[in-house]
DNA sequence: CTGAAAGCGCTTACAG
DNA sequence: CTGAAAGCGCTTACAG
């Protein structure tokens, strides 16, 4: 380390820290408006922007006094009095996912757009956690984002208790529940018809287990999508990895490989994000597969490190950020007292983000591909 | 998408949305009294933990009654009456940033412990929206953690005039700004003493703009650590490229191997950043050279993604999390009136994650290793 | 040990 | 248009 710490918290000029000095009271309305000689509710009335309350000459001396004294209104008083808070909590699983990350950037984004501010807190998507950090923040906000595609435990019932209004973020809830989410089933549909238009007929999904919303939707997408281009779809081919398991790409790969020729697909689409994709392509090579040549291998969840994977994964990329952003819109719409709906699904398309690991189908497959 | 919205609000069954329902009043303080036939002063300092100042009999009383509620107290008008917020702010240039994500993950995992909030603003890491949300937050919170590496702009200087208390993290301030640090130069010698250790004697160090306080601090590091061992370093192996531009890591690449022969390095440490190093170790291969076998390259910050490169990338860890975390203990800290150090660099030590990226110094090398 | 009062900084009917 | 008052939910001296 270059410099030395002092732990008498001065400078080497023997000052205090800055952050020490005593701290310059702030001036309220209250000095504001004995500067500018009038009551308090006046400058609160002008302030709110309450048009035409006030006479322009008040309003002068009001608008003067503000900015002599720097003045800025004390949020948390504020609403106190309004009886809200101008603040939204948001549950997030993990901020370290590519995934969670974008959809907060995208909700902090709106919030600040709404002049309303954003309480994080981290869940590692566990139900207990979820539960406490839901009490923790419930009295301090006027609304709830819950992200998470989780859909056992029982936070979402905590959160109906609490009677804090709040959205779902990336899972769907009850009949009463609102919730955004991507448009999975979308995205699910670009990875079969290309992998299908290169000429795969046998093609396996790999999804993660069933109490994973996005999952669910993902695997009926799959099978509807396969239907729906005339192909036939293996129990086999069918694979569950959990996200959390460190070896669910390999066993997943393990099992489809293990099938007799005839039966083993020729691409992958792995549906169980970012982690799982990047275990089930290591492992393909490790297992000596030459990936597009002997298979073919889209992934779920985009991030522009893939660009330096060898080869390079094909993904969907699902519009994370602007579901984040829409959760809050509609969170703080709602809010307003609109209705909203109970469901949103993300006008926002998925995008297939073409990289190098798929290609076309081997040429040993028994029928040749559909035109 | 499967599932039609209902623009209404109403659920199949004609009900209004869970949350739209007439959100339940809160019981306060008061109610607690009432329902336990006390004062509220009394439920109060029962609640604030003040040992013995109640009697036993009474106090049972006022438990059941908080039970009964279900009580939770309002933190805003807590915060407000003890004239602090219990709430920290948090600056940060993006969430989407593993650094970052990790070192906001600990900022809150200890924001946690202490019973605060974190309140986050991302920045882009542009100084005007620093300013902006420093604004936006300041009147909030008791006290902000600043997360940039950037020294320039006039977002520090924002900082001080607010009169919030306030560290810095991830960069070094003036001589009245305290800060928490990784240990970079530790770092730093770690990667050279490795790449050193395998032969190499032309190393290249390739940093960020000086406007980084972190590649400020790596290149420096980086000089010294050359020097320790004996090594000569020529102006031209140390490059700068930006971590914005997504050309840097190739034109840094084509700089280095333009080189003549004798005066190529065989190793690079690519200190500025993930997506630089990516970029490096790419151009590196799209020039053909292989990796380790013609040149070795050790990375600056890691990710778990980093293990499915080809070859993995070896690279400095930085305790990210914990820093955030103690960011948020030293204000914390500070808050509740101790001295903190102007500076705090971790203990934690940084560590070298050894991947395939680094080998033995190709045996072309004119001069033979050190022992 | 307990109660009544004042106050944190703001907002909003309600009178002038 | 402006002022005085009451109140948001809590805390903390200050008296009993």
């Amino acid at each position: 380390m270059a410099t030395n710490a002092r732990a008498d918290g001065r400078d080497s000029q023997g000052r205090p820290n800055r952050a020490a000095r005593p701290r310059p009271r702030r001036p309220t309305l209250r000095d504001v408006a004995r500067l500018a000689g009038v009551d308090p509710s006046v400058v609160s009335r002008e302030l709110s922007g309450q048009e035409s309350r006030v006479r322009p000459e008040t309003r002068a001396r009001v608008l003067a006094a503000v900015a002599q004294l720097g003045y800025q209104p004390n949020q948390v008083a504020r609403g106190l009095s309004l009886g809200r808070m101008l603040t939204l909590g948001v549950l997030i699983p993990s901020l370290t996912s590519p995934a969670y990350a974008a959809m907060i950037a995208g909700a902090e984004r709106a919030a600040c757009a709404a002049d309303y501010v954003l309480l994080f807190a981290g869940t590692g998507d566990d139900d207990e956690t979820m539960c406490r950090q839901l009490g923790r923040l419930a009295h301090r906000v006027d609304g709830i984002v819950m992200a998470s595609a989780r859909r056992d435990g029982r936070a979402l019932q905590r959160l109906q208790q609490l009677g804090v209004p709040f959205i779902l973020l990336n899972r769907r809830g009850g009949e009463a529940d609102p919730c955004v989410i991507g448009d999975d089933e979308e995205g699910t549909r670009l990875a079969v018809q290309h992998l299908a238009a290169l000429g795969h007929r046998r093609i396996a999904c790999i999804c993660a287990p069933s109490v994973i919303d996005t999952a669910v939707r993902r695997r009926a997408a799959f099978l509807e999508a396969m239907a729906a281009l005339g192909l036939a779809v293996e129990p086999a081919w069918l694979v569950v990895a959990s996200p959390g398991d460190s070896q669910g790409g390999e066993a997943a790969v393990r099992a489809l490989l293990g099938l007799p020729e005839a039966q083993r697909p020729t691409a992958l689409f792995c549906a169980a994000g970012l982690t799982t994709s990047l275990q089930t392509l290591a492992a393909l090579q490790r297992l000596g597969q030459r990936i597009p040549a002997d298979v073919s291998v889209v992934g779920f969840d985009d991030s522009p490190l893939l660009d330096y994977l060898s080869p390079p994964l094909t993904t969907v990329r699902m519009p994370h950020a602007a579901m984040g952003a829409r959760a809050v819109e509609l969170l703080l719409a709602h809010l307003q007292g609109q209705q909203i709906p109970r469901e949103t699904c993300l006008e926002e398309r998925p995008k297939l983000v073409l990289r190098n690991s798929t290609g076309p189908a081997s040429s040993d497959v028994c029928s040749p591909a559909p035109s």
